[in-house]
DNA sequence: GCAAATAAGTCAACATGGCTGACATAAATG
DNA sequence: CATTTATGTCAGCCATGTTGACTTATTTGC
């Protein structure tokens, strides 16, 4: 089953010839192997968060657009089409198609805002609300078992870490949207329920 | 700037009537609402995570397909064609496509396999190397300054649970991959170099 | 030594989910 | 009433994934 680089050893290693001049390596800061080897645990970590629900939405005919769809809608119901469209930082005319699929097969429903009847404010429906349900167990299963794997302060460190990855500028508007207590340092261990 | 849920109060919550028959659920265990803001996390972080190769690779008319091929051939020189898709599972039409592209702009090159002449093991060329190095750069960047602000532990205990969130039957590969201390819970904090 | 298996490349066709530009409609606003 | 705003829509492009079928070169097993 190919696996990999158990035979890495027999690898010959150098660089190769197109261009030899040899050692002009460039202007690039010596790269610590460790962070590089987290680099890619974060690569193989997201792909296989993502899988889980990909297997499930394949069914409905959705991919991985709808699945935010559906979430950010669902955690935040009452949305506004133009603020999705802020979250996901995608343009109107990719949203819409989702949209439109979502809609069309009863997951999701608008209604005019209350105060401006031009917008159309997002919700799920029952459907949706379990479908969405359903996609979030799954995700939520992979990373409570994750972190208890990884021990005690796993909650309260890998947040940090996460939050911090994010640019800053974008920062304030993920905390607010992720209802954020781990921003300020304070708990985020307290197991909610 | 639509600033997507400072007015979330606002919105209106319910869900919406469209197959009404409420509090139907569906056997759907309840969600810890901590759980389900470190996926939007993890989504929000691994968004940003990528951003920073991706405004560089678009310079050179290249994408997030080829940065994976770039990355993977660097850290494992003369890797067979058969291996780099069972790391990336994707197809062997797939991986041709952006194999010829960074063939032809001469970033990687291959060479027949030492003992079996029908492999074509993959190097990367000295251009090859410098882009590669230089994403690799922007991307541990990032990291270590997250894990500098997530505080002491974090890159030991990240790394448990990065390497946790990966399905079993994967880890191992993915661990002699990324050359795993981090498996086995010894070091993996030593700032190497 | 030859038939079969294997490593890799290729062609054609298709789906998804990004993108741009242009334009339509309805409601709010000055 | 003119303009701006919120949303939707049409048409077309690009990147990257998919399947299926087929070629070529090489190795391997009988």
């Amino acid at each position: 089953m190919a696996d990999i680089n158990a035979e890495n050893s027999h690898h010959r290693p150098e660089l190769t010839s197109t261009g030899s001049e040899p050692g002009v390596e460039g202007p690039t800061a010596p790269v610590d192997p460790a962070l590089v080897s987290f680099m890619e645990l974060f690569y193989f970590a997201y792909r296989n968060f993502t899988g889980d629900p990909d297997a499930v939405l394949e069914r409905y005919g959705f991919g991985r657009a709808h699945h935010r769809v559906l979430h950010f809608v669902h955690r935040n119901p009452g949305l506004k089409v133009a603020e999705l469209l802020d979250i996901l930082k995608i343009t109107k005319q990719s949203l819409a198609r989702v949209l439109k699929e979502l809609r069309q097969k009863g997951f999701i429903a608008q209604r005019p805002g209350p105060d401006d009847l031009r917008e159309r404010r997002l919700h799920l429906t029952l459907k949706g609300v379990r479908l969405t349900d359903k996609l979030t167990e799954l995700q939520v299963r992979r990373i409570a078992h994750a972190l208890k794997e990884a021990g005690g302060s796993a909650d309260e460190v890998t947040r940090r870490f996460l939050v911090a990855m994010i640019e800053p500028h974008e920062r304030d508007q993920v905390c607010s949207l992720v209802k954020c207590a781990e921003h300020r340092e304070t708990d985020a261990k307290t197991g909610a329920t």
